[in-house]
DNA sequence: CGAGTGATGTCACCTGGTGCCATCACCATA
DNA sequence: TATGGTGATGGCACCAGGTGACATCACTCG
């Protein structure tokens, strides 16, 4: 992370980062299966996390509470380490690959939603619209959200972005 | 393609492509940035289309309805290659890389389509959840249409996926 | 003390991708 | 016809990401 802040991704090689931390380039991949992959170090705990808080909502809510409430645990992640999280977006957008890695990352995260949306009853197609939309939402708010000079909290951004969702979709 | 499709994706090598179209890696290259670029020679020109169809669209319009006439755009180019676009996306879904170069195209697809919701004088957040609803609504109706024994019309899917998103977000 | 086990190093190797220069076909113009 | 320019291709060397196979070393357990 050091030295993809100090020197660009691109720029930056695996030899590099081996060295850097001491070790040889064959262990480095021991560790990652990727170059990109240290950047989403801890994606699969987010996705868990989220995936949680779906299935402990209470069995009457409606789908945009399920969001509501993936996105309430998403928050609490992301308020932990505000600083961290916008030097690593910043890396990201610096490179189309680990945008790839994101993106998958979070589709993923969307079909993790869908399984656990399908076990709580809900028709395939209502689950993967609900995970996609829960995942669109995210993104809008966390573009939001990082660089903020206001430092508006995650949760609120989420919030406002689900309520402008409600809107577009009831208008007509 | 062909050879995608005969030995796997992973497992033919660029040099193979060139060996099979009389070329050299060399030339290869000059052609498609990337070993995955083939598989998505015209994204773009479906891109520019959808684009064109919001562009098109009556001043009036709300956004589901501009989303509907994007999806009509899609539909038509879908229609023209059913069973190519089947092998494409049983390729595609084989491997990782390629899921993921196609992620990135429906996100560049989002933004382009955010940019012309803004230039309709949509506001920005508005403008992105609409465009990243669009994709998403592609998304679900593509898989459903692909590979569909009954034939179903892209139109139709993306209609009724569509309304489906509708009811969900209304719900509650 | 010796065997087994897990983490690391070493090396060879493949493939995707790029820069650089040579070559060749084609085309316009004197 | 000869000449020179231009665009497409080939050839080659090279780099970086990534993997497999084997050696080594530390640590633990009996």
């Amino acid at each position: 992370m050091a030295l993809y802040g100090e020197r660009g991704y691109d720029e930056t090689t695996v030899a590099e980062i081996a060295e850097r931390a001491g070790l040889t380039k064959r262990t480095f991949f021991r560790y990652f299966t990727d170059k990109r992959e240290v950047l989403f170090w801890n994606s699969d705990l987010l996705e868990q996390q989220m995936v949680a808080a779906i299935e402990a909502a209470p069995t009457s809510a409606p789908p945009l509470d399920l969001i509501g409430a993936a996105l309430d645990a998403a928050a609490v992640r992301f308020e932990e380490s505000r600083e961290f999280a916008g030097l690593r977006h910043r890396i990201v957008a610096s490179s189309p690959e680990l945008q790839e890695r994101e993106l998958i990352k979070a589709r993923s995260m969307a079909t993790a939603m869908t399984r656990a949306l399908c076990a709580r009853g809900a028709g395939d197609t209502a689950a993967a619209l609900t995970a996609l939309m829960c995942t669109t939402v995210m993104h809008v708010a966390f573009e939001q959200w990082v660089d903020d000079p206001d430092r508006t909290p995650f949760q609120q951004l989420a919030k406002d972005a689900l309520a402008q969702l409600r809107e577009l979709t009831a208008a007509g």
